[in-house]
DNA sequence: CCTGTACTGTACCATTCGGTCCAGATTAAT
DNA sequence: ATTAATCTGGACCGAATGGTACAGTACAGG
């Protein structure tokens, strides 16, 4: 197929390695020196694989909302049911507390509280990936609903917005540093509220 | 009392405007030219006032912490009840939908979302700032208790945490670009867990 | 008037920023 | 062997970064 000398690096393992920088420290926080570190690659082939450093970070964002969306629908459909799905979900921040002593959070937040809607194609990334997320959290009520554990006139899709919106406070908590028992115990109105 | 020409600008306002620029643009998104333009100081005088961006950051943060915690408990003070105090904060993510197509958040949940504890001297303020805020939270859920409005057997410092952690969730809505409407459905569902 | 303080503007500093370009080496398919 | 694609490393770029130093000026109190 391809002529010429092949590509030696992994693109897509690059690419993880640039979203996982950005991730922790954002998009001003991250150089260009820190992603050539991260992806192992020369400054060369770093702008030949990715053409600028905007460019390659609304590629990591993407990367980022299509694995998470991924990862929680496989979830979804591995779980129990539609309730232990979402406190499970909810628990993660509860680890997060727990493990790490420099939480990265979740990096559609991180972004969006970076930008503050200042550019429009990024505002987009974030917008829609919200979205999609709540619609799993809207999809997992209305199973919990089926099964009978959240009652049944409640509106499936504001408990998904609801529901999105406490898993990014639980994780404002997280990293102003409350500890894993107070957050769990949030976790707990937050569930008792479905019901 | 002073010897000497005295100072022609106001210290208290040059740090409120750069404490105003820092909300709005983060730390590292704020540039020193941003602070002379915010202020209208010149470059000496900047850093004969404050001794670099820094400490600036730092004293802009304590003061927005001061600020708002001191209107919260005025707030709170001039409220006809707990109850309307909580919702009426609540509803304060749903003006910042309705009104502003780049909603600054709130400066403390930004700055951790920025630094995510990787500046200790900065993480400290931020955990102060979060634990005095929600200090504030429980004492209106006290309050409420009293008047009848949260049933007594909750855990007032429990539900500051929770209503803390749902606010900053809210604004993540607002920044993630959510209807003015969609939230206030939102701050119903949250209004709704209390009781 | 004198001294002490704070003003202004500007030149200057080293460093880092994101980004470009080029030369030379390497490897594959034709 | 030629050609096409990629590799590497380093030189180079202009601009912006945070920060310093200084010279000259203005203004208050004693």
């Amino acid at each position: 197929m391809s002529i010429g000398r092949p590509l030696e690096y992994d693109p897509a393992k690059a690419l993880d390695a640039a979203m996982e920088t950005f991730w922790r420290c954002g998009y001003e926080g991250t150089s260009l020196n820190d992603l050539l570190i991260a992806t192992g690659l020369s400054k060369s082939s770093f702008y030949q694989a990715f053409n600028s450093k905007h460019e390659v970070f609304q590629r990591a964002l993407t990367r980022y909302c299509d694995v998470l969306t991924e990862r929680l629908r496989d979830k979804l459909l591995a779980s129990n049911s539609g309730w232990d799905f979402i406190e499970s979900v909810m628990m993660t921040a509860v680890s997060e507390a727990r493990e790490s002593d420099c939480p990265r959070g979740c990096m559609i937040v991180n972004v969006a509280t970076e930008f503050s809607n200042r550019d429009a194609r990024i505002g987009k990334l974030v917008t829609d990936g919200v979205k999609r997320i709540t619609q799993i959290f809207s999809a997992a009520v209305k199973r919990a609903q089926k099964e009978g554990s959240i009652p049944a006139e409640k509106d499936p899709n504001l408990l998904g917005r609801y529901l999105l919106s406490s898993l990014s406070g639980l994780r404002t908590l997280v990293k102003a540093g409350n500890s894993h028992t107070s957050i769990a115990g949030v976790v707990t109105v937050i569930m008792a509220s479905l019901k």
